[in-house]
DNA sequence: GTCGTACTACGATGGTTGTCAAACTACGAG
DNA sequence: CTCGTAGTTTGACAACCATCGTAGTACGAC
């Protein structure tokens, strides 16, 4: 069984992609959903412990699931395992590195249209 | 009969969003397709007068026609008619205004990714 | 151990998308 | 007018995607 650095058993593998093998083209279209911003934008904004539930989206638990998974396996964020939730984070560094500005301008982008 | 201001009469009309409603996540999807990337690579590349059949994308004639209108709808290039031909032109300082620094995150890391 | 919480996996479904071929339209040249 | 070129439209099809409900798993608390 393998065994998470947080000390917690995972059930299932996490499996994230390589900074240097994450595709622009997966990142877009990962950001290019409604749902998948508001994650992106909440955890930009310092909510980077949250649990999946506690977003409160408008969608059911299930396709948050689906959701969080597409973000992870673009490479946006970065998921681990402390107890019985799902912690997520957003991998800034991996992607200003890799698309330099990219990330910026989309969420600057988004938080005018915010308000 | 409509006119168009080159002085050719166009058998349809091509409506392309104001600048001011140019939507983040249509621009988004947009983007994330391989055959549309290389076209806005190229149209970045000076090849503003070019006409669609001189792209040589690697899709039939309708799939084109189909790109290019999602570019246009979504506002991320201007078509209009000249003579037979269909011109088309990149909305940098449209998408530059609206969304700044995104458009050209992107055509960096496109560049960046094709060597 | 049992229970509750948090999330995942599976299967289904309706909608969207990328693709094509075939038929059509618009323009310019001869 | 006829022909060729450039692009559109339509209809089709398969693949994908967002969504859901239900059932299941992993963990912490008790």
């Amino acid at each position: 069984m393998p065994k998470s650095d947080s000390g917690t058993v995972s059930g299932r593998r996490l499996d994230h992609p390589e900074t240097s093998r994450i595709r622009l083209e997966a990142v877009l279209s990962a950001l290019a959903d409604p749902v998948r911003l508001s994650i992106v934008l909440a955890l930009d904004e310092g909510h980077e412990d949250m649990a999946c539930v506690s977003f409160a989206l408008p969608v059911s638990k299930s396709t948050s699931t689906h959701h969080f998974r597409v973000l992870r396996e673009a490479g946006v964020i970065r998921q681990y395992y402390e107890g019985t939730a799902r912690k997520s984070s957003l991998r800034t560094a991996d992607l200003e590195g890799r698309f330099p500005g990219l990330l910026a301008a989309v969420l600057d982008a988004e938080r005018a249209r915010r308000g």
